[in-house]
DNA sequence: TTAGGGTTAG
């Protein structure tokens, strides 16, 4: 028989018409003695089966018919509140929260009602009610209770919340993070363990995903650690280079936390920076300063760090701020990018004596930059200078240290040296990334040692992959792992390879990984060999690497110079066709091409084209063009 | 918190 429950028309219930009590189709004349146990909110002896047994007397399927008639529920607590416990022992939470509704608003004597209410079962149907996934009707009972003066985080027991938080992740999982969110807002305000409900940064990536920073922020706000989520969801907005997102976020920070949080100016100022927006990052800093708020030395760094570029800004800062090993690092990166090799000098003075006096400890992120400083002045010497503080101040160089001694000596034509440098690295222990490896190729073909280039690229590819520490491909911060290289084909077993030490024989091999950028420099290598080159591009593919514009830019110049301009203007078109639009260098390379073969007439035509591509002709197409002149 | 690096036309 289906029956449905007085005007509240969600409430529908089937119930058997065998158990249906037709007594109660007027009031009812049985009411439930006085004298059983039913547990109390304040009891928890009892367990759920007991009491239930305990309540012969009620029966639910009555319930149906309770709006009809004309009847105070609330009149006699002690049955309202056995019919209640059992309606929502038996999974109906809307009739439940029926009568919970009727005692709040008949404004009878709800602690009365409370005290006869029976925790247990009302627990009971709210673990019931999740199973059958009816979250909704947990969260209306909740509400209810919750008017009553019942602390809703009571009715969970260990299953009721481990209930609760599988279907918080199911929900999350089934990308219905709004819907979370309000769920969150609700049991934010009963105090529930947001945290144990959901994966956080599941969440906060969800809505960075969708661009969605309001509902970030709702989040946020709903958890204890919420100035965490806010440093997190500024960060991922970062990521994105969603700037306005981010600020948002900050803003919604500074409105919901009742104190600046450092951590929260530092992010922010950080994303104006990964966003390429420093101006912002001073307005903040400026606005902060307005407040009258105190900012940490990391918040001074981090301004220090998004301005570097403007030397002159980083050093008033670095005046207002106290000072610590870290700020002399980006001082001395400021003088860098400003080309200020006298002040980085200068100031690296000053660390060295600060050092000597134990007042501060030079780092391997110091000596890093101070070796960048001298490899841009092409002071290579001072480079390898530093390297020797280090071996004296027993820091020990790191992959970064070691790529840049490395580019110190190849910037400077040092090829000997530089790969004296990358022997020395590798006996250290420490593997060498593509970029590095690509610096000693390129150092190689700026010195036409074009063979040297070809045998090391061969014995790097030929050396065994072995086992680095840790998970970064890229041989960042990583160390090879001291296997036995006895059994294994060492790099310099290989009869290619072109290190000259006698310690070579224990030089350790590496993970290479050739990159388009290795695979364009050794295609320069090549000289005129158009065929040589076109095999490397092959190869590029074959190893799962993509021709970039470069690597076509080659090709056209190395088909062009020996002589096959038609086979240079086709190369143009394959580009097109490849996917690779071809762009002003392309164009001039083929410009070049035609106007060294006296082809003026395709010269211009090519220009004619590039402008039809709405390409921008530079000043090197001009001086190609103008040569004309001069065949 | 902070440090590094590669390629094309001229």
């Amino acid at each position: 028989m289906r029956v449905i429950l007085g005007s509240s028309s969600s409430a529908i219930v089937t119930a058997q018409t065998d158990r249906y009590d037709r007594r109660t189709e007027s009031k009812p004349k049985h009411k439930p003695s006085s004298n059983h146990s039913v547990s109390k909110l304040s009891s928890s002896s009892s367990s759920s089966s007991t009491v239930s047994s305990s309540i012969p007397t009620v029966n639910t399927y009555q319930a149906p018919l309770l709006s009809a008639v004309p009847w105070d529920l609330t009149s006699d607590h002690r049955y309202c509140a056995d019919l209640a416990s059992k309606l929502a022992e038996d999974g109906r939470l809307q009739d439940f929260a029926m009568i919970v509704e009727s005692v709040v608003v008949s404004g009878g004597n709800a602690s009365k009602f409370v005290s006869m209410l029976c925790v247990e079962l009302v627990s009971c149907g709210i673990v019931r009610s999740l199973r059958e996934g009816r979250i909704e009707c947990v969260v209306e009972v909740l509400e209810k209770v919750d008017k009553l003066g019942v602390a809703p985080l009571k009715l969970f027991d260990g299953c009721g919340m481990k209930l609760l938080r599988n279907e918080c992740r199911r929900i999350v999982d089934s990308g219905e993070v709004e819907k979370f969110v309000d769920l969150a807002e609700v049991l934010a305000g009963f105090q529930f363990p947001i945290k144990e409900l959901g994966n956080s940064s599941h969440i906060v990536q969800f809505c960075v995903d969708k661009r969605d920073a309001n509902l970030a922020i709702r989040y946020a706000c709903t958890v204890p650690h919420a100035h965490v989520l806010f440093c997190i969801i500024i960060r991922e907005f970062g990521k994105k280079r969603d700037l306005m997102s981010a600020l948002t976020a900050y803003e919604a920070s500074r409105k919901y936390l009742s104190s600046p949080n450092m951590y929260i100016c530092r992010t922010i100022i950080d994303t104006c920076g990964m966003c390429g927006d420093y101006m912002k990052s001073r307005f903040i800093y400026e606005d902060l300063l307005c407040q009258n708020i105190t900012l940490n030395i990391y918040v001074f760094n981090s301004l220090m760090n998004v301005n570097a570029h403007d030397l002159k800004f980083t050093l008033e800062v670095s005046m207002v701020s106290w000072r610590i090993w870290t700020s002399y690092n980006i001082l001395l990166k400021a003088c860098c990018l400003a080309g200020r090799t006298d002040l980085a000098q200068e100031i690296y003075r000053e660390v060295k004596h600060l050092e000597s006096k134990g007042v501060l400890k030079l780092d391997v992120f110091t000596y890093s930059t101070i070796v960048k400083v001298f490899t841009d002045a092409k002071l290579w010497q001072m480079a390898l200078k530093v390297k020797e503080d280090m071996q004296s101040a027993d820091v020990t160089p790191n992959t970064i240290t070691w790529s840049s001694l490395i580019n110190a000596c190849a910037n400077a034509g040092l090829v000997e040296k530089a790969l004296h440098l990358f022997e020395e690295m590798l006996q250290a222990g420490y593997a060498p990334n593509s970029q590095c490896c690509n610096i000693l190729l390129q150092a190689c073909v700026e010195a036409c040692q074009y063979d040297r280039a070809f045998r090391l690229f061969w014995s790097w590819k030929q050396s065994p992959t072995q086992e680095i520490s840790g998970e970064d491909y890229d041989g960042n911060y990583n160390r090879i792992s001291s296997v036995d290289h006895k059994d294994k084909q060492c790099a310099t077993d290989t009869p290619k390879f072109v290190l000259n030490s006698p310690h070579s024989s224990f030089v350790k091999s590496f993970p290479f990984k050739p990159t388009t950028t290795t695979y364009n420099i050794l295609m320069k290598a090549c000289g005129t060999d158009y065929y040589r080159v076109k095999a490397l591009m092959d190869e590029m593919r074959t190893v799962g690497l993509s021709p970039n514009h470069i690597s076509w830019s080659i090709l056209i110049d190395t088909c062009g110079e020996s002589g096959n301009i038609k086979g240079a203007l086709q190369i143009l078109k394959i580009m097109r066709a490849d996917g690779v639009s071809p762009d002003v260098v392309a164009y001039t390379t083929a410009i070049k091409v035609c106007v060294k073969r006296k082809e003026l007439k395709l010269a211009f035509s090519l220009f004619e084209e590039m402008k039809q591509y709405q390409i921008q002709a530079n000043l090197v197409c001009a001086q190609d063009l103008l040569s004309v002149n001069d065949v």
